[in-house]
DNA sequence: AGCACGCCGACT
DNA sequence: GTCGGCGTGCTC
């Protein structure tokens, strides 16, 4: 026990505690602030903290602190308040605060380096560079013009500059450099602020009305804008963003992932005039530090971001945005485990902002909590420009004879629509040749050596590939087992409704995209275009297809089996089968082609697909929802499962057992414990999983329980022998 | 998570 | 005789 005052740090270690130490020699106590970073002793090594608050006296026996070794900023990278904020967050998903606080700041920034002032790469000239005359290099023209360029300037240049003047410049900028008449420095990147050219687009009614409806309430509000696709979310996102910028609050718009929505980074920048900055993962640690830097002085009034862009700690937030709120990416799946979703709900109400959460095809959720009136429902059911949203048929595949997955109706349906030269996806959510790889005489299947799952045919690259640790090795030649030459394929994968569409349909051209074939930089982008102009009368693909791009000329969508995700292991498969269905219908048709969607399915007179297709996914909701609410399955009970693994067969479940021992009584009779039971996928790249689920009504009396529980569990003496993790509404029980 | 200490097998 | 395997203990 310590009667000073001391620091109390936060450090991005897995352990439940904050650290105290003294102030660094020669410093005022009083002159540190919270939220400043500082430099450490930790353990044998260094850390770099973060300042969490000044203390008047320590737990800790005054002996063991230690002294801050070195002050790492002036001023704070985060408010107390925002601190104060995060350690909610911590305790909510009973993670480590340290990690957690220092996960609001960008990588560059948690190793210690200094703020970023000068970002862009830049050159400038030497002395012997200023002293060159113009006659100099006659003998290389090239050099010669970069260097009268340069020397015109006043500054120094940067890339872009040079790329603006120059083609090719970077061969003899490099001999110039080379030569001693050039070095290379850094500027500050010029910002580009939002270019809002034309005049705002004049708004449907329904557009109009949610956006009325959001800016008409003061403080926190959720609002749920369930718009179908082609709808026009985007111009609604925007003019609630510019009245918001206009009050002069800042802006935060969370979408999936950025690489898969460039068009709506484009799209809000076309309507914006202030200044942007994105946050997501294709951007150096440096980049992401100064875009970071710039939203959370204040510079830059509108953020756009993946997941963690959440944590910036922006200095006016006045509003959030979350669009396609119902995607899993927003869901952390390791490590710190947080909804993005859930936490800019949290921040909303903690700013006491308005939230914006946008979906075609909303999360259970969110529609219940609308349903419930927590949430302001603002629905947009009219697509632009009249188009109608396509039909959707189911085909029975129960006793017909498929050929290479597609049956004969499927067959009949596209070979009509090629002949009136429209467009035809066929959707798969399985990429490779097929699925499994079998020996017809003795039984043999492509088993994967490290994980419970089979290894998938990929013909192109002539291999054997474990999906689920990455294991590849080429085809037998014959069966491994018995030395028959007799392998066989089940089941269909993208490559093959590919090759099989091709056999079909010899005269119309068919592209794919999956994984496999837009692993090339850009041929994503080039096949979207080439689908656009018609360059391709066959698509074939995975989810890839069903996301953000939309294909005008296609009429009709083909789903090559919605089984498998229908009727999958977990609760929510049929949520995200139906979700991932919508999205596929949403592709296709417009304006002045209608749609049509068939699915081949044999389960044709399921009641919950019957709803979904006949009456729309808002009906398909409200009865899965009473489903849910009967099993009490979320959201009407809270769940919380605790993952472990070991490469020990017997450890997880004995460590799982032994944690369940320690729920006391009270406990026990409140929340109902699952397990400890094999995870979906008991053993995957050679390592065993199992899960124990709990699942309550309540929860806060869940939240109590935990805290008392998990530092028991951590005491274990069988926890150090396995990997254990806890997930705060956990979303995928399969990985 | 790191990082070091510590006690048992195949190598210069 | 050592280099190094990963078990386990600790971090204000």
């Amino acid at each position: 026990m310590s009667n000073n005052p001391v620091i109390r740090v936060a450090v991005a270690v897995p352990l439940r505690a904050l650290f105290d130490y003294l102030p660094p020699e020669g410093v005022n106590i009083g002159d540190l602030k919270p939220g400043i970073r500082l430099r450490v002793p930790f353990g044998r090594g260094e850390r770099i903290a973060v300042l969490v608050e000044v203390v008047q006296q320590s737990e800790v026996a005054p002996e063991l602190l230690k002294p801050v070794r070195q002050v790492l900023d002036e001023s704070p990278l985060l408010e107390s308040s925002y601190i104060e904020f995060l350690r909610w967050v911590a305790g909510y998903y009973h993670h480590p605060s340290g990690e957690v606080i220092l996960s609001a700041l960008p990588v560059y920034l948690r190793k210690g380096e200094p703020l970023v002032e000068k970002i862009e790469k830049a050159w400038q000239l030497t002395e012997s560079g200023r002293a060159l005359g113009p006659d100099q290099l006659k003998r290389a023209p090239r050099q010669q013009q970069i260097m009268q360029f340069m020397q015109s300037q006043q500054d120094s240049v940067s890339r872009q500059q040079l790329s603006e003047n120059f083609d090719n410049f970077q061969a003899p900028l490099k001999v110039l450099v080379d030569k001693g008449f050039l070095q290379q420095t850094e500027k500050t990147k010029e910002q580009i602020p939002g270019h809002s050219t034309s005049p705002p687009p004049s708004l449907a009614v329904q557009q109009q009305q949610a956006v009325n409806s959001v800016l008409q309430q003061s403080g926190f509000q959720v609002s749920l804008l369930y718009g179908v696709t082609g709808s026009g979310k985007t111009e609604v996102y925007v003019a609630i963003a510019n009245e918001i910028l206009a009050r002069g609050q800042q802006v935060m718009i969370l979408v999936p992932e950025i690489a898969l929505t460039p068009q709506l980074v484009s799209r809000i920048q076309a309507r914006v005039s202030e200044l942007l900055v994105t946050l997501h993962s294709g951007l150096s640690e440096r980049e992401r530090a100064y875009a970071w830097q710039e939203a959370v002085s204040g510079r830059a009034r509108l953020v756009i971001g993946t997941r963690s862009a959440v944590f910036t700690p922006l200095l006016q937030t006045g509003l959030i945005i979350v669009d396609e709120e119902h995607d899993p990416s927003y869901k952390q799946q390791e490590g710190f485990r947080y909804s993005a979703r859930d936490m800019a709900v949290a921040l909303g109400k903690e700013k006491n902002c308005p939230v914006v959460l946008g979906s075609a095809t909303p999360s259970f959720e969110s529609l219940q909590n609308a349903y419930r009136r927590n949430y302001q429902l603002l629905k947009m059911t009219e697509r632009a420009g009249n188009a109608s949203l396509p039909s959707i048929e189911l085909i029975d595949i129960r006793s017909v004879r498929l050929d290479g997955g597609f049956s004969p109706v499927t067959r009949r349906l596209i070979a009509e629509e090629l002949e009136k030269d429209n467009q035809v996806m066929a959707f798969l959510n399985r990429r490779g040749y097929a699925p499994v790889l079998t020996c017809h005489d003795c039984g043999w299947v492509s088993q994967c050596h490290r994980c419970d799952a089979r290894m998938t045919l990929h013909a192109g690259k002539n291999r054997l590939w474990c999906h689920h640790c990455g294991h590849q090795q080429p085809v037998p030649p014959k069966c491994p087992e018995c030395g028959q030459q007799n392998l066989i394929t089940l089941g269909q994968g993208t490559e093959q409704i590919e090759a099989v569409l091709n056999r079909y349909f010899p005269d119309a051209s068919c592209v794919r995209i999956d994984h496999d074939s837009t692993r090339k930089k850009g041929s994503m982008h080039e096949k979207l275009d080439a689908i656009k102009e018609g360059k391709h009368q066959l698509l074939v693909g995975t989810q890839m297809l069903a996301k953000g791009h939309d294909f005008p000329d296609v009429t009709l969508v083909v789903v090559m089996d919605v089984d498998a995700g229908f009727y999958g292991t977990d609760f929510r498969s049929s949520e995200r089968m139906s979700q991932l269905l919508m999205q596929v219908a949403g592709r296709a048709g417009r304006a002045d082609k209608s749609g049509r969607v068939v699915i081949q399915t044999r389960h044709p007179d399921h009641p919950l697909l019957h709803l979904l297709i006949q009456q729309g996914y808002e009906a398909f909701s409200r009865q899965a929802l009473q489903e849910r609410e009967q099993a009490c399955f979320p959201p009407y009970g809270f769940q919380v499962l605790i993952r472990a693994e070991a490469s020990q067969a017997d450890l997880p479940e004995t460590f799982l057992e032994a944690a369940h021992k320690l729920a006391d009584k009270p406990a026990k009779e409140a929340i109902d414990f699952w397990g400890p039971v094999p995870a979906a996928m008991q053993r995957k790249k050679g390592v065993h999983r199992f899960h124990l689920l709990l699942q309550t009504a309540s929860r806060a009396g869940l939240h109590d329980f935990l805290h008392q529980w998990l530092p028991e569990i951590e005491r274990l003496p069988q926890a150090k022998k396995v990997r254990w993790s806890i997930d705060i509404d956990p979303q995928d029980f399969y990985s």
